[in-house]
DNA sequence: GCGGTCATACGATAGGCGTCGTAGTACGGT
DNA sequence: ACCGTACTACGACGCCTATCGTATGACCGC
């Protein structure tokens, strides 16, 4: 309703999102966070993009608001970035961050996960 | 009130527990037991005991109940097992299986808590 | 048998979380 | 300048969960 789209000196252009720092990323935020079947697939797709991905690049049976919220409790979480690209918001994995502090830990749980999907498939076609 | 206590042909002397089999775990649901902080020591513990553990002989901050309800969580979603011995409940980590389903992780998991403590005890000392 | 101890079950409560829809905001192209 | 697109914010709803206290059941030693 203000006429004015400028409010209170707030910078329009400078869309900025907050992350925590490496060091206040904890195991069972990011465990919490790794633990939701919808997380869990966006953090594989990110993982094997290796760059960055658009939020709409990763296909989800949810909302979009849903899907707003997964993206945001893993980068709250210090699972991901997320920057601005023009009206695109690009997500990473913060693999330099998450391996320095908890060694091995998500390549391990990315590799259970393709090993347990490749089991439930196999259960399934067979 | 009935005067007999084995009611409806249950057995009375076999207090057995429910676990799931080693194919139904899956990797969402270890995450999610692990992601609680409670469940995390108990957890912990668990591996320095390398054994059995009673349910007692783990201090917690919180209530018996709510030390059950834990117990039974992770339990139910296949990361540690129960037998009864006496009047005791032994407590173990399916070690086992969860490397057989998502080989390091455990492992991983556990040596990130400790990193996580040894570093947050750090920072609490300096 | 009796009582004590360990653990459970059940109910209650408060908070968190996943999901959605709608309305709103920022940016880029025409 | 306008519109369409991409994402967000907010409120709502229902479910799950972490916590507790109390009452109950199972076992062991006497």
């Amino acid at each position: 309703m203000p006429t004015d789209t400028t409010p209170t000196g707030a910078p329009s252009g400078a869309r900025s999102l907050e992350h925590p720092a490496r060091e206040d990323i904890r195991l069972a935020d990011v465990l919490h966070a790794l633990a939701d079947p919808m997380r869990l697939r966006i953090v594989c797709a990110l993982a094997a993009a290796e760059g960055e991905l658009n939020c709409a690049d990763i296909e989800l049976p949810v909302s979009k608001s849903t899907c707003t919220h997964h993206f945001r409790v893993l980068r709250e979480h210090g699972v991901i970035q997320q920057i601005y690209r023009g009206t695109a918001k690009m997500n990473g994995l913060r693999r330099a961050d998450l391996d320095a502090l908890f060694p091995g830990l998500v390549d391990d749980v990315l590799r259970a996960a393709d090993l347990q999907s490749r089991r439930l498939a196999d259960e399934g076609d067979a």
